[in-house]
DNA sequence: TGACATTACTGTGCATCACACATTATATTA
DNA sequence: TAATATAATGTGTGATGCACAGTAATGTCA
């Protein structure tokens, strides 16, 4: 991989950071377990892996963003997430903060502000 | 500070972080020093600071992502900047890889996919 | 039986920003 | 004249959080 490739990678992460949590907390209003939380991601076009998922979905819980249950009824446990109401009220405000943001982009693109 | 704001900042900062980039190579078509890029910035309502920036100008001109140069004619010294072609390149990725983004969160807030 | 899918968890390293601090010069005001 | 504000650039440290590279175990299908 050549230097500026890392450095787009790079950067492309960072940017995807930013939104790993907004995107789990717009797609926990139906109860979800890890492994299936990745697999409809991807469906959507979000590159996400279990080993950056599952630590992510236990800090939002120690973070009472997420609430968690087991469901030992079927052959393999799974354990479930559902968003709480402070991962709601979380949610909400990255969201607002994030179109905020697009607006700013949108802005920067227009041509009196490009000369 | 209470424990939910601290992980609201958090947050949001995360998400903040990862288009400064973005928004640093949208907005040095011209040339541009750092001082007045803070000033400009803020007044667009993009938060940052000097010691954010001149940092991040620094690393983006190692790769060569933006071009500098000193004008020493006026009273104070003022180092300027430029994006480069490789910068272009990168803030188009950038840019495409934002939109993407964008049109992915817009889905994930649409009605038939709430339930 | 062997390969693959399903489901969860962990430890380390790297990159980045925020915060605090430092520095110099000029302009303004007390 | 001294103090303060503004212009302008720089550095060092700490916290955070993801990616990468694993481990482990059960279920399913060829």
């Amino acid at each position: 991989m050549s230097e500026i490739e890392k450095i787009m990678d790079n950067l492309l992460q960072e940017m995807k950071r930013g939104t790993l949590v907004l995107t789990v907390l717009l797609n926990t209003d139906e109860s979800r377990y890890g492994y299936s939380l990745v697999q409809s991601l991807q469906d959507k076009g979000v590159e996400i892996e279990q080993n950056t998922l599952y630590p992510l979905l236990r800090r939002l819980e120690k973070q009472n963003l997420l609430e968690s249950s087991w469901d030992t009824s079927e052959s393999r446990p799974r354990k479930y997430y559902r968003i709480s109401r402070e991962g709601r009220a979380i949610r909400d405000s990255l969201l607002k903060e994030w179109q905020r943001t697009n607006s700013l982009i949108e802005t920067m693109l227009s041509p009196e502000d490009k000369i």
